[in-house]
DNA sequence: GCGTTTTTTAATGTATTCATTAAATAATAG
DNA sequence: CTATTATTTAATGAATACATTAAAAAACGC
């Protein structure tokens, strides 16, 4: 994982209670004072505050006023919403890279996070298989060049973290899903943009139809 | 204009920093110190930093380490990738609120949004027909119920608020666009999803096409 | 007169202080 | 013993204080 660059406290506060929410550390659910939140953190509540109020504009947590903040939990509602947002941009973003064309790199890269879901799938290990399926998502993403897309998909793939996680175990063995990336791969490299586009979209819809399936079945109704 | 409600001086300075951007009464590339925004705003750095970290999470300034903050210029690439976003979200949300259905009042709201800006039109009057344009959308945009979406479509329309108002009067009379916006309404009103989502998706990239047009013919190239 | 170094200035990032006010607790009445 | 009121406690929202550090200004050498 990435270290974090210690530009100044308050960056410090954000990117480690953003670690520790999407790490479960920190609950949904949990309830806190900012003076429990900057005595964990070993720092004076100001930079608390400041990062706090950056994850709230993230939908991480809820700045509740006079009472502190809320971890919030994420209900099958919000990933519906979440859902329904990834299923017209990612394949947006992903035509779009399509056009453009990708470098070798980036060709790599994604071959590199395919090849591992498959691998993982095979050796029955559905964490690395998630944290590949994470990484192909992500790189991606980043090769499109509209960043305010690149942004926002971003914080809604933090917001949908968790729930992912929970889910995991629950649900049937993904080998279409990692299917789908082998094709969607094929045809962003081939430059196909109305193909990868088409390919990305009912990916997504079945994605979002399982999840939610599985949340309904499981009756999980906070997360 | 709505009046801002005063629960806090750091929502204050939100709301009134937000406003004095959004009008340019703080141009874009604006630069000052947080003294200089808390003086004039007649409050103390505290809350003023916490009104601009909110800022900066909407895409409306720059904070620049120890130098201040700057306020962002849109350029056409900007709008490229705005247009880009609300070409795929708001037919999305148009066609979700085509689905579930209106009710009485937000058809009547609508209605009334569309005739203003055929009123504008027919009395030559582009700010009125603009102001119209932007309730027509955003009233639309309210009707649905994904409020992740909601939200940062929002944002993109503040973003994208400035570069409008410019070009408002460098563009050809929006006969066109107005004739979108009832056949739009029509098709909502009938719950047509399909048919909202296309003529939504034609509306929206015809819009960016002349709008990028505009800027380039104007050479706009800072806005 | 120009480039370099030193000094000064002032803005940020953070800690601390403080007033206000909501919640929690204690006291009181019934 | 319960419900209401009074009191205490403590958290937020905001101002202020302060150390650090980057930029600006001044001094200096060439």
């Amino acid at each position: 994982m990435p270290s974090s660059p210690k530009i100044s406290r308050a960056n410090d506060a954000y990117e480690r209670l953003k670690g520790e929410i999407l790490e479960n550390r920190l609950p949904p659910g949990y309830q806190g004072t900012e003076p429990e939140v900057a005595e964990r953190l070993n720092m004076s509540r100001t930079p608390v505050r400041e990062a706090l109020i950056r994850l709230q504009g993230e939908g991480l947590i809820e700045l509740i006023p006079r009472r502190g903040i809320r971890v919030l939990p994420i209900a099958p509602s919000d990933m519906r919403d979440i859902y329904q947002i990834l299923t017209v941009l990612e394949p947006e973003a992903a035509a779009e890279v399509a056009q453009s064309g990708l470098n070798k790199q980036q060709v790599e890269d994604l071959e590199a996070a395919t090849a591992e879901m498959e691998q993982a799938l095979k050796d029955n290990d559905l964490d690395r298989w998630a944290a590949a399926d994470d990484r192909f998502h992500r790189t991606l993403l980043l090769c499109n060049r509209n960043n305010r897309l690149t942004a926002f998909v971003n914080t809604l793939f933090d917001q949908a973290h968790r729930a992912r996680i929970i889910t995991l175990h629950l649900r049937d063995i993904p080998w279409k899903s990692t299917e789908d990336h082998r094709n969607i791969l094929k045809a962003v490299a081939e430059g196909d943009a109305a193909r990868t586009r088409e390919l990305f979209r009912s990916h997504r819809e079945r994605a979002a139809r399982e999840l939610l399936n599985v949340l309904e079945k499981s009756r999980l109704s906070q997360l």
